[in-house]
DNA sequence: CATTACGATTGGTCTAGACCTACTACGGGA
DNA sequence: TCCCGTAGTAGGTCTAGACCAATCGTAATG
């Protein structure tokens, strides 16, 4: 009965409907076709060209557009277009710093110090540095770079009543563990890390060049000195799309 | 002279927009305060009665939503409503196995054997595990669980040339690492991992009971017996929104 | 020649509504 | 009592179009 009473377009959408693969999965296919042969910063179609040579609303490419970037693949500028992704960045996970490792990859790497502070600790992270809740701590926020292109968002907090004066020795270009290795003998025994994903909010968006609702590697620090006592809490948010880490394990999981 | 042209929401809106704050950015504040008072599991207001509340379409409800819920905020189901979701699972990195890590944390963990196959290897992948272009290879497809939800996504690749027979030994519930050691004389010495964010594909999502587009951790790992030689490559998915990995490390980073 | 203003183009946000599929509860029939 | 169909409601996909914001080339202006 119902067989003839939607017409032409219906063919294909039925098909698609039968293999349950929206539009838009078609779509992203076809454009990771066109990627895996398009050098990196190569420009793509613009959204309405793609909207009317697939015949689909431009908000289907942009679900399509959406996807592809959040997985690294594209990189979107307001008034000047899409492009192919360029590959992500590798981060050894331990037994080397960000600076080793960047120079490694043939990377330049730099860090800009956004902000110093010194406030009263919350409760939580009281508990984390082994201090009282509303002691001081100081907390810095950094920006880290490779080749210039800004990779990471920093934000350490150190407990300031075993390092007073540490403010003064802070430098933007210099290397917070030096300071506190020569300035206050503290020398960095083990860390515990952990790595989840997030996503950006403006403000990370903004300083990482990157887009809001981005995925985030955050990668949260707890180290501790030589003497176990807990020396920093790091919080730091790396960019989804153009890092990875790496670690070498002695024993692999079972 | 333009300025009584636009009328009523437009000071609400022209505030709004001073603050470059678009319309989905305050909901999902708003979304997070409620969810910071809400036991996991509680449903929130769909999302029609969100649109109303709010005076927004549901286009601009569901950008929020989408984004709290790749976040990991939030538990959408088609056809029941979207939920407070529980928070992230732990899983450390190296020097303890699924099994071990799950248990510690009061969690039961299984896992069920999806597809075993024989192939030829591909160029990239021959190299990985040391062995020539179109040797065969055994591939494991395995999903991970915790307290019987899905977790991980693992597959696993072994050159078969040295393991020959060992598909005869593959059980459902069974530890392949168990039968390199027992079996062939394989004890696994160090490996090499890599983490970096990703997004769940059709089938992905369908198997760990995500959606697609969500972020994912995706982990590779290179495993090699304790004579240097090459014994498995695996491709690992696990939930973005459910997952996090931790690391001690014995040097922290600069 | 440098600067400014404008307009075209791009991606970003948003609307109002359509139709789909998945889940649930309820009620009627075996 | 048990099973099953059906309606209501949830989220999922999609449309066609509007306006905003950022970019860039170009033309008019100093």
């Amino acid at each position: 009965m119902l067989e003839t009473s939607s017409a032409a377009t219906s063919d294909a959408a039925a098909a698609a409907r039968l293999q349950r693969e929206p539009k838009y999965w078609g779509l992203k296919r076809h454009l990771l076709d066109l990627l895996s042969a398009l050098p990196p910063g190569s420009p793509i179609p613009t959204e309405r060209s793609l909207a009317s040579e697939f015949d689909v609303s431009r908000t289907t490419v942009r679900q399509a557009l959406a996807e592809l970037t959040v997985e690294g693949r594209l990189l979107r500028v307001q008034g000047k277009g899409t492009f192919a992704a360029e590959p992500k960045v590798a981060q050894r996970l331990h037994l080397s710093s960000y600076t080793e490792d960047m120079r490694a990859q043939g990377r330049e790497p730099s860090s800009r110090l956004l902000e110093v502070s010194e406030l009263p600790v919350e409760a939580e992270l009281a508990r984390l540095l082994g201090i009282r809740a509303g002691a001081k701590i100081l907390r810095l926020h950094r920006l880290r770079f490779a080749d210039g292109e800004p990779m990471a968002l920093e934000t350490t907090h150190l407990p300031l009543g075993r390092f007073r004066g540490l403010r003064r020795y802070i430098t933007s270009g210099g290397s917070l563990y030096q300071v506190l290795r020569e300035r206050f003998g503290v020398e960095l025994g083990h860390a515990e890390e952990t790595i989840e994903t997030g996503l950006a909010g403006p403000q990370e968006a903004e300083l990482l060049g990157a887009d809001v609702g981005m995925p985030m590697l955050l990668l949260s620090r707890h180290s501790f000195g030589t003497d176990g006592r807990p020396v920093e809490w790091v919080r730091s948010v790396y960019r989804g799309d153009r890092y990875k880490f790496v670690a070498t394990l002695n024993r692999p999981n079972g």
